[in-house]
DNA sequence: AATGCTTTGACTACAGTGAT
DNA sequence: ATCACTGTAGTCAAAGCATT
């Protein structure tokens, strides 16, 4: 013989004061959803008063919003949280979508791994629930695997977007001497599978880029840096052959017809470039860099195809560098 | 108003955990 | 191993709700 529920007197006049039909449950499994989004960490218990109904009540809410948004019951917290902390706020996402996430990731685990986890933790932000593309078919392949120094990375990063100053101690290729500096940092550049940092150099009084393998020491400090009124990075960078900086210089260059096909495989080769195709099959190429070493090391992979208009120091440079290299080999 | 459906609280059972 | 406790879920009849 199954027992006989008995319902209390006190319960059922509740129920007169409070109908119970769909409407209030739809009204208490939201003030559920609603606090459990909140971290609130509702219990049972609680939640039976807050909705003024059983206990057993509950549970039965909990099961229907489960379909909707996993729901667990954490004993560390001694309540109710989503099981993935972002799942109301999924947004709904192709899967050529979220390959793309998948390709900028590869890029930035090759580059800069910190940024990596930034942002494979915004894609599970996005899309914490829904369907993952089954695996990555868009592949970056960098000349050099880099191994970056986490730490430095991410206080230039900090600074460079809170504009805050920093104090570095800097060791450069170039003059082989350690200083020691007040910058600005502008940005972050990746070139090449290294990181550089563009900052304005108060020791030098003009911006300069850093290699930040070189930055041997790095201190942020407290003072605030502005950056000129309209100054981007990008346009400042368009003058470079890659990423250094000097005056500007016209380099014009003629290239054989033996490799003509090769140069115009890509419209460009630098924002400035002016192309001539000549009639007899070489084409010219004019630009309009600041500084002519990296372009020099560009032009370099092109030998022996190729041949300098202007400007003539950099056609001695090259004749200095090539006679010297001459008899290396010899 | 009659009917079927939904919601509910009480009771119960069971698994897991931690203390003894 | 035993016990107390907690969280969870199945079941039932009562009562309200929705629909005709």
């Amino acid at each position: 013989m199954p027992k006989k529920p008995n319902i209390k007197k006190e319960a059922l006049n509740k129920r007169k004061e409070k109908p119970h039909g769909i409407g209030e449950k739809v009204i208490n499994i939201l003030k559920i959803l609603n606090l459990i989004e909140q971290d609130r960490h509702p219990t049972v218990k609680e939640l039976a008063q807050i909705c003024e109904v059983s206990e057993r009540s509950i549970y039965r809410y909990l099961y229907i919003l489960n379909q909707v948004v996993p729901i667990v019951y954490d004993p560390k917290l001694g309540g109710y949280t989503f099981e993935n902390p972002h799942a109301l706020k999924s947004i709904p996402v192709e899967k050529e979508e979220l390959a793309v996430i998948l390709t900028l990731n590869d890029v930035l685990k090759k580059s800069a791994p910190s940024l990596s986890e930034k942002l494979m933790s915004l894609m599970e932000k996005i899309n914490p629930v829904g369907k993952k593309p089954h695996g990555q078919i868009h592949h970056y392949l960098p000349n050099i695997q880099t191994e970056l120094d986490i730490e430095k990375f991410n206080i230039i990063s900090e600074a460079a977007l809170e504009r805050m100053q920093l104090m570095i101690k800097y060791h450069s290729i170039n003059t082989n001497e350690v200083t020691e500096r007040l910058i600005d940092p502008y940005g972050l550049i990746f070139h090449d599978g290294l990181w550089f940092v563009y900052a304005y150099c108060h020791l030098r009084q003009d911006t300069r880029t850093f290699a930040i393998d070189r930055i041997i020491e790095i201190k942020q400090m407290k003072t605030k840096f502005n950056i000129p009124e309209g100054f981007t990075l990008r346009e400042k960078l368009k003058q470079s052959w890659f990423i250094w900086e000097a005056e500007p210089v016209e380099v014009k260059v003629k290239f054989s017809k033996d490799v003509a096909e090769l140069i115009k495989r890509k419209p460009k080769w630098h924002h400035s470039e002016q192309r001539t195709e000549n009639p007899d099959g070489t084409i010219t190429l004019t630009f309009t860099v600041s500084g002519t070493d990296e372009i020099k090391w560009w032009l370099y992979s092109w030998i022996p195809h190729f041949e300098i208009i202007e400007p003539v120091t950099l056609k001695e440079t090259m004749k200095e560098e090539l006679k010297k290299a001459l008899e290396r080999i010899n």
